[in-house]
DNA sequence: GACAGATTTGTCTATTTTGCCAAATAGGAA
DNA sequence: TTCCTATTTGGCAAAATAGACAAATCTGTC
């Protein structure tokens, strides 16, 4: 049961988000693509570290990337994932 | 921007539901409350390993207990972390 | 109080995840 | 080709997480 085909994808997917970075860059995503740079300018880490935490989100299907000259653009591409935001933003709300 | 409490709650919460195991718990309370040896019948593992699950949700603010002569019934505080299930489903049947 | 069932917690080990540095790769410009 | 910029990958050490077992706790019963 629970190794389900479901339970496997989701837990990858909720991985995938459960770092702050990572769901600092949904949240830059949701806004527009941006190419890496962009992001490491906004985020302030290693470029490296950012190029891994943008695999793992790829790697769960919830971003995708295009190539532009030697620039790399990811986009979101699943903004659903952000509605969970508000869900758990109401959690946070109502226990504190 | 990272740190701030949205994303450190959030982080949180995603973590709590990263794992196939609580995945299946929150979806067993989803139906109804359950006791902990309930759920142990269902998932096999050992109960110790159960109990640590439930806690990590309920730190998480997921799932809430109540005490009910020498048994713990667990009930799902906040349903709508369900939607994101389809979401995520949705997304993986896009991708396949 | 001693006992039994249900649950939690302490402790330890194995596994996974993170983040940094350096090296590799890819594409365009000189 | 060589150089430069942008990005990814290899490798490693530190930190976090998971699961098992035993011991502790809690509550009701005898």
């Amino acid at each position: 049961m629970i190794n389900d085909t479901k339970y496997v994808y989701m837990t990858q997917v909720m991985k995938a988000m459960a770092h702050p970075t990572r769901l600092f860059i949904v949240d830059l995503l949701n806004e527009r693509e941006h190419c890496v740079c962009e992001l490491q300018e906004q985020i302030g880490s290693d470029m490296s570290t950012i190029s891994r935490h943008l695999a793992v989100l790829r790697n769960a299907g919830i971003i995708d990337s295009r190539k532009e000259n030697n620039q790399v653009f990811y986009r979101l591409l699943c903004p659903c994932v952000l509605e969970f935001y508000h869900c758990v933003a109401d959690m946070n709300h109502k226990r504190s």
